[in-house]
DNA sequence: GGTGAAAGCTCTTCACA
DNA sequence: TGTGAAGAGCTTTCACC
């Protein structure tokens, strides 16, 4: 249950702040910061849970120690038609595929794929997406290099 | 200190899936799963810390609730040499850049933003971009709807 | 919504294997 | 590297405001 239309306060910022920033900091610690009780804290987490706002924890790990050491985005033009997702849903069921975005303008979509290197990209590429129907062309940019790579959302 | 040049054995990487799927898992539920003493757990819990394996924890927040509801890409040409990140680093230091990407082809970034609005792109555009030196053009596509957005890893 | 006390767990350390 | 025991500290509930 989503309800995004509910007005946030500054303390539920705060909370929120701070766990974006260390979703693994303790109650106490947040309670301690924000000069409250961790009874009240733990309500409020759970509360932002309970709402959609907090959608979950995450750790963030070192592609090369895995050996996801190629990033790429994949511009894929569909047949789909309008609020069609048939496509979407086949590329976002692919692991290797982080993020796919319906975008305006000449292309349909934009994909964001992480492999270990580009005969991965390459197999996956054949494997996996020439298999999607309704594809009728892709477009692919490798990442040189990254300089930030964050999902933290500036809160105001 | 980043060691990316370490084998991680199947007991880490059993870790890494549990925290990455989600962050603020406790330590004797893990060794439950593992069928470990917890302070087996903790033990190399840090040491992936410490390796930058595990680079840290974050909250997955709905954007909706935080009012930045609109995601875009742009593409920017830069007249910085190779191996020169001064305006890539300008970028990253704008909140609501999420990432910059330094990629291969016509383009040399490709930088991701979240904003509340149109009116709000524009200005981002205006005020910070556009102060930014080296700056030879750039290009918005705008999202419509995001299918799919994480940053997980698939580890095998 | 918030507080504070209490019980129950969890975390963390450490000696030992 | 891993185990198990023990103390410290955290989480969670609940009565009360």
């Amino acid at each position: 249950m989503v309800q995004t239309d509910t007005v946030l306060n500054d303390v539920d910022k705060a909370i929120l702040r701070l766990m974006q920033d260390d979703a693994r900091i303790t109650n106490v610690a947040i309670s301690k910061k924000l000069k409250m009780a961790p009874s009240a804290v733990l309500e409020r987490v759970r509360k932002l849970e309970e709402r959609g706002i907090i959608r979950g924890y995450t750790a963030n790990l070192d592609p090369a120690a895995l050996n996801k050491e190629l990033l790429a985005f994949i511009f894929i033009k569909s047949a789909d038609g309008f609020g069609c997702d048939t496509s979407a849903k086949a590329f976002a069921a692919i692991p290797e595929v982080q993020e796919v975005h319906n975008i305006a303008g000449d292309d349909c979509y934009l994909v964001k794929v992480r492999v270990a290197n580009t005969q991965a990209l390459m197999e996956l590429r054949r494997k996996r997406f020439s298999k999607i129907a309704n594809i009728l062309s892709m477009r692919t940019t490798i990442v040189m290099e990254t300089v930030k790579e964050t999902q933290t959302i500036s809160i105001t």
